[in-house]
DNA sequence: TAAAAACACCGTACACCGTTCGGTGTATTC
DNA sequence: GAATACACCGAACGGTGTACGGTGTTTTTA
């Protein structure tokens, strides 16, 4: 099929909205795009995008490394459809217990996508990615402020807020949980290889950091794991808190 | 993204912490590490940390590839020496003016470094560099709220709450600002090519994205960019904001 | 002063990667 | 039955990070 402007852009959009095009002769194709676009997952979730490499995923699906290329266009349009299929593979966040209930909601959500494809978070740094289960998650989190009395730009802002510090929260709580799994080795032992060494040139320099370690709100020269999932987990919520609180300041103004 | 290679941790701290070690015998080294990190960060700049490779790295140092392993355990710990040295490369925030002032001059600082150096964004995302540097301005960062009658979990929390945001919202100012970059295109093109094929399928289908763009707080389906840098920074300083506030909510309340 | 050791450097090679090309066989249409 | 459009694939291209073995240079040792 002949795309209208040529480019990889007008097939990729056409692959995003409307699937693949079903040709009228030849051979049938052997797999689908949604199996195809499911097993890059899978592969992605186990080792990373870096690693997502299309000829293991052409060997996972039984096909040959050039017969993928038949349904994708490359590499970076099979990112964009495993983003879009991951948005719309969740619940929208829902607007029926108010606000707040509702920007949790979104940010207890994108944060379970981000643990559950911690590749999300390196490949959604380029670019937005237009897809129909995107911007259809964007609608609905725009839809949880509507009502209260916000301008349209303090709506987009406090969302867009929201979005933002659930993306580099989630990737401290993603560093907390996927560390291990990068290296290979235990937590355990790449802490223990770094922990003497770290030890000894940190001596007292960084009197904050000895502070408040001595508080046990920080551990970086201890035996224990430098960040555990749990302490990023309860940072997360704190800092939701405190954005979520200001969005009800602004609502609370708004209102008189 | 993820970079393959682990050479040994030892190596690497004494890398970070202590600089190249210098030997006794043999031919002197006829380059320097700081000149070699230095020249990969502006290659970095220029192209990405994906783009970075050790060969032409090397070729523009005027050394053989392998020559480049003399010095650096391999690309990961390269990597890890470039993250450091960035830190370092700016003044740390200064607790003078004020817990505000200084947390929005931390702010401002990462943002301007993450837009300075894009692929920081990418590479910061698997864990955390352990270097001088870079522990020496968090640090400086939980300094900044020392003395307020804060408990030391919440400082930690009201920081990290801080850096998180900046790091994400700062992805969609770089993500304005590079985009033309990433494609080769120019940004009008990019958007060219699919708005039209946008505008057909979107239409009607997201009310709350249609409503807002007409207030004109978001844009997506007319001739003009997407994302323009101005509105990415406007809504970078207002989100900042919310978290500015809580954060001086949290120091009132600690005080009675 | 001569020998030995330690080291920098590099040519080459390996095992991958994403992607393209030409060719082959198959299912649909004429 | 012929033409056609298509799926599929083997092989190859140009790239990547990195390991290995060898060569030549410098410093230390005897």
């Amino acid at each position: 099929m002949e795309y209208p402007g040529r480019g990889d852009a007008a097939r990729t959009m056409a692959l995003l909205w409307d699937g693949a095009p079903t040709p009228r002769r030849g051979p049938r194709q052997r797999l689908d795009l949604a199996r195809i676009v499911d097993a890059a997952i899978a592969e992605a979730d186990r080792s990373g995008p870096a690693a997502l490499s299309m000829r293991a995923l052409a060997h996972t699906l039984g096909i040959g490394p050039a017969s993928l290329y038949t349904y994708v266009p490359g590499k970076a349009e099979l990112l964009e459809l495993m983003v879009d299929r991951v948005a719309g593979g969740r619940p929208l966040p829902s607007a029926d217990a108010g606000w707040r209930a509702g920007l949790r909601d979104l940010a207890a959500s994108d944060l379970a996508a981000f643990r559950a494809h911690p590749w999300l978070l390196q490949v959604a740094t380029s670019r937005t990615v237009f897809g129909p289960s995107v911007l259809a998650r964007h609608d609905a989190a725009l839809a949880l402020l509507d009502g209260y009395g916000l301008a349209a730009i303090d709506i987009v802002g406090c969302v867009a807020a929201v979005e933002a510090y659930t993306r580099g929260a989630a990737s401290a709580v993603v560093e907390a949980e996927q560390a291990p799994a990068l290296t290979g080795s235990s937590d355990d032992e790449w802490w223990e290889e770094r922990a003497p060494l770290l030890g000894e040139r940190m001596a007292g320099r960084f009197p904050r950091l000895a502070a408040l370690e001595e508080a046990g709100a920080f551990a970086v020269s201890d035996s224990a794991l430098p960040y555990t999932l749990q302490r990023a987990l309860d940072r997360f919520a704190f800092g939701l808190d405190l954005v979520l609180d200001s969005v009800g300041a602004r609502i609370a103004a708004a209102r008189d």
